[in-house]
DNA sequence: AAATATAGTGAACACTGTTTAGTAAAACCA
DNA sequence: TGGTTTTACTAAACAGTGTTCACTATATTT
């Protein structure tokens, strides 16, 4: 009889230090959100999150293995934003249009959070067999989409006849050739005032999006 | 009379101590792209360069003010590498085809230097304020060599009518997509062999070049 | 009450880029 | 030739990095 309340009891303790250990965790991770927001992701040292959340560093690595892995949270809430803003493009009917429209959400995006960007699209590549399964399932889907969206307005002709993949290849390498170029300071050689420059990146889309046009 | 002879003699010595620094900087610059081809930019320690050379890493400070002046003029060689094969293409006398024959060049470069191309259009700028007026001449150059042929096929109504700033900014930022994504792993998603995988990046190219054909 | 499991940390290790104070040797001048 | 200055170099240190480990308190279990 006991035995019963005693083993809820444990268990009920047990449930508590679970949930404890996880806030903890989450606690890392809103740290390391914020300063990698701040900061980007080489300027922000684990001692510097250590110092944040007022833990020794050597805490931290209880909760994750090594830096990359906390990164690699951040990674994921990048894709997630991002997935965010495409599904609000799921209301558009005409995949043309949807496409046009998810490039100039790609560009924002890219333009807005340089540093989600960098981490999600630019930095080489971190936990490179680790989670290597599902790494990059998050960027797997984001580019599906495209290709179901490609797809579609292949089905509908309404652009040129070709390889949904090196089509959407294509799309998604211009973009992030734009968003890159731009973010990385390439495109300073000309003029190039901040809001000039988002325009180029627009008229650029436009010029593509106009050329693959059926 | 003496003195003649004494003030020839004096630099003489001046002379060869010249050349002497200036051999010990080459020393410096030829070890550190040694290293750097072999291991890229964040992986060659100034440690590293000073043992390959056998000198104190003190002693090339002496020669260099920071890190990323040693590897601004390993930028330098990466443009002037890149620089010379697209001069090769001067003798292609149709600007479309030379443009097409560039974008391959690019693609090319990119894939088998992978550090280099790193270094010249990937990584964050260094010397943002520094050399800022010479730094990014080579690059520039590139980019206006690019401009001119987008105006060649323009005039010659090659290419489908269209600003040559904002073309040229949309072919340079479609084929550095296509070579970033690659040399940072992101098309790893499906399939890809490294054969095929620059199988795909020529097929896009050929896409995106069909694309703007007149 | 004693034994054990858990959470957290100080201090260290092996690195990094960079600076500084000090040392030999070469060059200059008398 | 001898004394002074300039040059070339470096050992050691500074301040930082990611990461590990031996250790300590506290909480849980027996």
């Amino acid at each position: 009889m006991f035995t019963i309340f005693a083993v809820l009891f444990i268990m009920a303790i047990k449930d508590r230090k679970e949930r404890d250990k996880l806030d903890r965790r989450k606690l890392i991770i809103e740290s390391a959100t914020k300063l990698f927001l701040e900061q980007g992701y080489e300027k922000t040292s684990i001692r510097n999150i250590a110092d944040d959340i007022e833990y020794s560093p050597a805490t931290i690595y209880l909760y994750f293995k090594e830096k990359d892995e906390i990164f690699y949270v951040i990674h994921e809430q990048g894709f997630e934003l991002l997935g965010q803003q495409f599904t609000l493009l799921n209301q558009i009917q005409n995949p043309f249009d949807r496409l046009i429209e998810m490039g100039k959400t790609y560009l924002k995006f890219g333009v807005e959070n340089p540093d989600y960007y960098d981490l999600m699209f630019i930095m080489r590549a971190p936990l490179a067999e680790i989670e290597c399964h599902a790494n990059w399932d998050a960027g797997d889907n984001a580019f599906q989409y495209l290709v179901r969206t490609v797809s579609e307005c292949l089905e509908q002709q309404l652009i040129k006849t070709g390889d949904p993949h090196i089509i959407s290849m294509s799309v998604w390498s211009f973009v992030h050739g734009l968003v890159s170029l731009r973010i990385r300071d390439r495109f300073k050689s000309l003029n190039m005032d901040d809001d000039l420059s988002e325009n180029l990146l627009l008229q650029s889309l436009d010029y593509f999006m106009r050329n693959i046009k059926a």
